[in-house]
RNA sequence: GCCGUCCUAGCUCAGCUGGUGGAGCACUCGGCUGUUAACCGAGCGGUCGCCGGUUCGAAUCCGGCGGACGGCGCCA
């Protein structure tokens, strides 16, 4: 074998692999052949690079190696960079090696593929250029996440994954066996994350959440990542504010470490620029109200929620995300507390990404009324036996607090303007897909 | 929970008012020294989702069941 150092095939396209002999390690991605000539593309998950091979620039036995390799076969390959524009990319390995690790059996996935077929496929399909992508970019925004937290001093605080509460409602609970007993799945960190500010002040933590709703959209997942913060004494106007500042940082993180992945993907990074340095609005649930009934021609009444009509309608009118707040009191969950200057809303809202990609943030300020959250939770049919440790926490030192819930996989779909929810988590798990 | 679409080769699909199951891709073999998910020729490949019914005869008509996908509601 030629002298030579392994690069990574992202190296030789920025162009500083030149004229270099270097070997790659990698994957068949497509392989053509040509009598005494074959063209195999190869991806490392960097990139991907043609490779020529010209019977005669290497042994017969590894010229006929790569011919009769199958697509996903595993290979190290040396030879020299030159830059060609009649390859793909500009960039072309002329190879003097072509050593074949595993000769790959007949690769399923073809050029022709179903929804369903990819995803009973899925483990061999997160190999594709565009779930790759996707998860280069969900690697950055789940990272972007941590950074803001704590670069602006909150602590990363874990909540138990089996809760004995709901939160969000209980028709929507995973029940699990516990012991001889039962628990649930968490819906929600929040409620823990309510303890905890009491010690900590601000947290935040990313997680997987379970929610058995029987939705079938594109835009739901039975287990899906939250990013969820909490801070005592912040009331809802703040609160807005972190969440705006939050979803702008991951999309400037994201411009800035993923301009190939969104080229991929086909988002345009000039529009998210453009969002990134634009202040987001926020608009009460009243505005809304009038905007689509006055704007829209549409009639709706006040009281009911925005339903995915509504949002997209009323997300036409706008160019970035759009916070609504103060949504009627009655149809929102127990936890959320009148505002005193209009206490047929509460004091909470909703983020809404704009193109039909829907909320991607919920969140609101924290109820402090025993009495009023004991009349809620009953109403729904829940034991208020579960909850005495909650309301522990207004009997000693309660204080104004507030928090949200980014639903990152939501999140990541928008910014990779994603078809359906389901690519922007390697495994999905849909009310009918548990598998692979 | 409600509504809609679909199920035929490994994959994507065609298959008319019922009459011996097809194409493209993939794969195998042969050809080709610059291909761009190459091209040319040949070959391999089927429990037509399952069960039942009608019929001389069912992929096709009827009934039931199962599975998948999508929309609504609900949510992040």
């Amino acid at each position: 074998m030629p002298k030579s150092t392994p690069v990574q095939i992202t190296e030789i396209l920025d162009g500083g692999k030149t004229d270099q002999v270097v070997s790659i390690k990698g994957w068949i991605y497509r392989t053509r052949s040509s009598g005494n000539i074959v063209f195999t593309v190869i991806r490392d998950g960097t990139n991907i690079i043609q490779a020529t091979v010209k019977r005669g620039n290497l042994k017969d036995d590894e010229f006929e190696d790569a011919k009769k390799a199958l697509i996903e076969s595993s290979v190290i390959v040396t030879g020299v960079v030159v830059e060609d524009k009649r390859a793909p990319g500009g960039y072309e390995l002329r190879v003097e090696s072509f050593h074949v690790i595993q000769f790959a059996e007949v690769f399923p996935i073809t050029e022709d593929q179903s929804p369903e077929f990819l995803m009973d496929k899925r483990h061999l399909w997160i190999r594709s250029q565009k779930l790759n992508a996707v998860f280069k970019v969900r690697s950055t925004v789940v990272g972007a996440i941590h950074t803001f937290f704590r670069d602006n001093g909150y602590i990363e605080f874990d909540a138990p994954v089996l809760q004995p509460n709901q939160c969000e409602g209980g028709s929507t609970l995973f029940e699990v066996k516990y012991y001889d007993t039962k628990t649930f799945l968490s819906q929600s960190w929040q409620l823990y994350a309510e303890a905890a500010v009491f010690s900590l002040g601000k947290v935040y933590n990313m997680g997987p959440t379970f929610r058995a709703e029987r939705s079938k959209t594109s835009r739901h997942l039975s287990e899906f990542w939250m990013a969820e913060m909490e801070a005592a004494w912040m009331e809802l106007d703040e609160l807005t504010q972190v969440a705006k500042d939050e979803i702008r940082f991951i999309i400037q993180q994201v411009l800035e470490k993923n301009p190939r992945e969104l080229t991929v993907l086909g988002q345009d990074s000039e529009k998210l620029k453009k969002m990134a340095n634009t202040p987001f609005p926020t608009i009460t649930y009243d505005e809304a109200i009038s905007l689509l009934n006055e704007k829209a021609g549409m009639n709706i009444q006040w009281g009911k929620d925005l339903r995915t009509l509504e949002e997209n309608t009323l997300m036409q009118y706008f160019e970035t995300p759009v916070v609504v707040t103060n949504y009627p009191l009655e149809i929102m969950a127990f936890y959320k507390p009148p505002d005193p200057l209009n206490p047929k809303t509460a004091l909470c809202f909703d983020m809404i990404a704009p193109e039909g990609y829907g909320e991607i943030i919920g969140g609101s300020q924290r109820g402090l009324d025993i009495d009023y959250m004991k009349k809620r939770l009953q109403e729904t049919g829940e034991k208020i036996e579960n909850y005495q440790w909650y309301f522990d926490l207004r009997r000693y030192g309660s204080v104004p607090h507030s928090g949200y819930g980014v639903g990152v996989e939501r999140v990541v779909a928008w910014i990779c303007r994603l078809d359906t929810i389901k690519d922007a988590i390697a495994f999905p798990r849909t009310m009918n897909r548990y598998s692979p």
